[in-house]
DNA sequence: AGTACGGGTGATGCGCGCCTCACCCTTTTA
DNA sequence: TAAAAGGGTGAGGCGCGCATCACCCGTACT
């Protein structure tokens, strides 16, 4: 029912293991097709030049410096970059994102995740490793903060401003400041809309 | 080869078709294993009391506010949280993961994907739909800030620290404390391996 | 008329990241 | 050997988000 043309596949050099458990896993998912494999590292950048593959895996352990995923996704924004490292931290994990890679995993993730991440990350969806988003780490003024939240919670169960105040012990002025901003982040005018919204 | 336990999962209630696509799809998978189905939004946190699935499925569209997914996750920490919407705007999925939600899906995604997000939450990774990440959304505090940014760049180029501290009109000193940050964030020791590629 | 609510503005304190610089030391390089 | 670079530590100032509270105004409901 679903018939999908394959999703072209670039893999950098990597261990010989690892190199030769990637390509079983690619050759084995008829809907991957690999377009180049076991490519050097410094030949990276002329092979998604000339085969222009949707997903290139990279090889985090031959990364000189971490910006040249950026370098990768600048000139070929086309290509879909998975960046597979031994044991990512979280902040090399988040830094391989903001660079432009669209999935990073652990060289330990299960092969069988590893061909999720690929189809996903084919289709631009972002994939990360546990443990490496927590609050604060996403940016954006448009995001409740943890005490809007909780006063968001209690106005929607009806809760007056008197009790909320009461409930969380802050003054009710604080209590109308946090239902202030939770009105204005999320776009409606009365308490009332928060429980009709949806 | 692969002998995996199936992923116990649960669904919210959606609209008929979706719930209809969902369940067929996650029948056809072998490999998980529906617990729950068509779960009312009012007896989501019965269910997975009751249940205890792996991965839950939740409809954006029957949440009152979006803190329920929070209130969900700090209630259920091993169940993991699946947030399906039928648009969600960046912000929204931002949203979603600062609660605890480990994916966030638009309801326009393919089927296999929505298959292939199941399987990655089930173990801990995160699914962010298309255009959520852009440099700056990332917070944390190993990230290359702009300073230290200008400072590789100068230093790629093979400036010495006395050019860039006088090119960008600070002390020498600031110059070498920024490019130390440098090297630790980008796991180098010297401006030779900044350069050891170009 | 009194109370609660929505909305604007501003102030305070705290924490934290960023930028700047300084002083110390060792290693590398010219 | 002297200069440059790498590495550690710490300090001071600045900006900003967050949480807290205060005062102002107008409106809605009772």
């Amino acid at each position: 029912m679903n018939q999908h043309p394959p999703v072209s596949v670039a893999i950098a050099r990597f261990e010989d293991i690892v190199a030769r458990g990637l390509r079983a896993l690619i050759d084995e998912d008829t809907s991957l097709q690999l377009v180049a494999a076991d490519v050097p590292h410094e030949c990276l950048a002329e092979a998604l030049r000339s085969h222009a593959p949707q997903v290139a895996i990279i090889n985090f352990g031959s990364l000189v410096v971490a910006s040249e995923v950026r370098d990768l996704n600048l000139a070929f924004p086309a290509t879909r970059l998975v960046v597979l490292a031994n044991r990512p931290t979280a902040a090399e994990s988040r830094q391989m994102l903001a660079f432009g890679a669209t999935a990073c995993l652990a060289k330990s993730t299960q092969a069988r995740d590893v061909l999720h991440a690929i189809h996903l990350a084919s289709r631009g969806l972002y994939v990360m490793p546990p443990a490496t988003i927590e609050y604060g780490v996403l940016g954006g003024p448009e995001l409740l903060t943890p005490r809007e939240a909780d006063v968001l919670e209690l106005l929607q169960i009806g809760r007056s401003n008197a009790e909320i105040a009461n409930d969380l012990h802050v003054s009710v002025e604080t209590v109308r400041t946090h239902a202030r901003r939770v009105y204005r982040k999320l776009g409606v005018r009365t308490r009332r809309d928060l429980r009709s919204r949806h």
